[in-house]
DNA sequence: GTAGGTGCAAATCGTTTGCAGTACA
DNA sequence: TGTACTGCAAACGATTTGCACCTAC
């Protein structure tokens, strides 16, 4: 995931929000990342490098991403309330439980959507999402 | 999901456990729900007719659960940590996002196995496990 | 200039632990 | 009878909130 300053710029003020320093180097470092992250893991990062940007700040501004629908959250692997960046379509996970990278990869499945189909035939259910992930280990970590 | 005393009573000292009535009540109670609950929300429940059994014991008694394999954990659609109970193979998930109820159904479809040896194939990870939920409304919520 | 953002400290929520009393096996 | 279990209260970690100050626009 590559953003730029005035990338990120022109999200945060297209939704309403100011572009503080803050936050352009919180995103940054977010995205420079390919691990998932909870938010002290995010805070742990900047701190070396940015000691004066509190972690009520990075809260907020996961927050913000969230509702911006920039991030996703990633369920297994971690304890929960894991966090990887996210500006692509739907896709999945594939997680490495040892060093906490993630892989996306698209879903464009045919067989997921038969197996949706299959589902709603069987059970009258109807079906808005999935989450779908993969934990394993990544060729580095095996 | 139906679990009699003595069936219970037969699990819990097969595993070196005490079957006391604390233990028998919740069990129960949890088995007779077929919606996934957090651990306040099946307190909630036992507290009208149990108001002695105290919410450490619900956490210890799904605590002691999970170890014994006999729930499983829901991601979607609650704010994690919720529980179902579970005595069955690895299954996956149907949640109504409405009332919480949730559907069980088989992992044997042969298209998620062959999209993992795809994966596996294409990006060189070792793969373990997986989650897979669908999301959506039940029949009666529709 | 002003609305929105930040940082601190305190509050809050969910969960775990220490300990004394209780009850199953 | 002895060990495991329970319940209370306190501790704990993660997250949120109140408030005064600050800054992007």
């Amino acid at each position: 995931m590559k953003l730029s300053d005035d990338k990120i710029k022109t999200i945060l003020r297209q939704n309403g929000c100011k572009a503080t320093p803050q936050r352009l180097t919180i995103i940054k470092e977010f995205a420079r990342s390919d691990k998932f992250l909870r938010p002290a893991d995010l805070y742990d990062k900047l701190k070396q490098d940015h000691p004066d940007i509190g972690m009520v700040t990075v809260y907020r501004v996961l927050g913000l991403l969230d509702r911006l629908g920039l991030v996703c959250k990633v369920h297994a692997g971690g304890d929960c309330h894991s966090y990887k960046i996210n500006t692509a379509e739907h896709h999945h996970h594939l997680l490495c439980s040892n060093c906490r990278t993630v892989i996306n990869f698209p879903c464009d499945e045919p067989d997921l959507e038969e197996l949706e189909a299959k589902i709603t035939r069987e059970t009258g259910f109807t079906i808005k999402t999935h989450i779908l992930e993969f934990v394993g280990y990544c060729p580095g970590c095996k």
